[in-house]
DNA sequence: CTTTACGTTGACGTAAACGTCAATTTCGGC
DNA sequence: GCCGAAATTGACGTTTACGTCAACGTAAAG
């Protein structure tokens, strides 16, 4: 039998629900929407919520899926297809099919985004010569 | 003096509201909240609405800006970036600020996607090689 | 033991972006 | 002149994503 000493498996780095807060910029009330959401389901030491490096990894993605403009509806569907916990061949399959559902609206995105960013280029040209003009004169 | 017959300034070519509609897959209730939000003003023929080719325009520019996940008060500022109407230069430089400030949010939003993407991509790659490793057993 | 700070669970409030329904109005066709 | 289809203006309902208390637990500090 092992000695009495038995390591903890991993003390793995952990955070609290303000230092997320605060390292993200979000509010608390934030962060446990998500986890009534089930975007989020970090471990309890008591009442009080500990997040492992897991759960912060998850809420990054969650805030990029925002900044994108997604549903939260819709990022915890993205945040499955990160995950394997594929079982059997139909499930591979179905999650197959909504990744490249995902990635065509997401291009879809990147065309749109291309496009504003370019128009709004050339119109920041646009000002850009109509100040010079008046100034060159 | 020019004769009578006078030609009307183009006959500019006009949509009623549900055609618009129809044509971008969204409701005429919807059309009509934008102009609430004063994103269209299209002209009146008594009461019906018409709408003009720059309108279509504008309501595209909407819609964009929707799949790109912005407000409608985003959408609202950035119309205004397309337009010249710059009066003093004050309101030019003020102009550029703006388009500056859009640029930047919308780079970000780009280097999210290309992320999203790529790690969408790289998940898909993996589900793909479980699947050809148990058909090929 | 009391204070102070942080954390927790309801519960209600709110802004955005329409949906939905009701009560007209308008207009081309017969 | 009447009818039905399409439009219009309120007005209220709904969903999403939190904000904002309120009331309470708890753990460390003095």
């Amino acid at each position: 039998m092992p000695g009495p000493d038995v390591v903890e498996p991993s003390a793995e780095l952990t955070y609290t629900i303000s230092e997320l807060a605060s390292e993200f910029a979000i509010t608390a009330r934030a962060i446990r929407f998500y986890e009534d959401k089930n975007l989020l389901q970090p471990r309890r030491n008591g009442l009080a919520r500990v997040y492992g490096r897991r759960d912060r990894g998850r809420l990054k993605l969650i805030l990029r899926g925002k900044r994108l403009g997604f549903t939260l509806s819709d990022i915890s569907e993205m945040l499955d297809l990160y995950d394997p916990h594929g079982e059997g061949r139909n499930q591979l399959r179905l999650a197959q099919a909504k990744i490249n559902k995902r990635l065509a609206v997401l291009k879809q995105q990147r065309r749109d985004i291309d496009e504003v960013i370019g128009e709004l280029q050339e119109n920041c040209g646009l000002v850009t010569a109509q100040l010079d003009q008046n100034n060159g004169a």
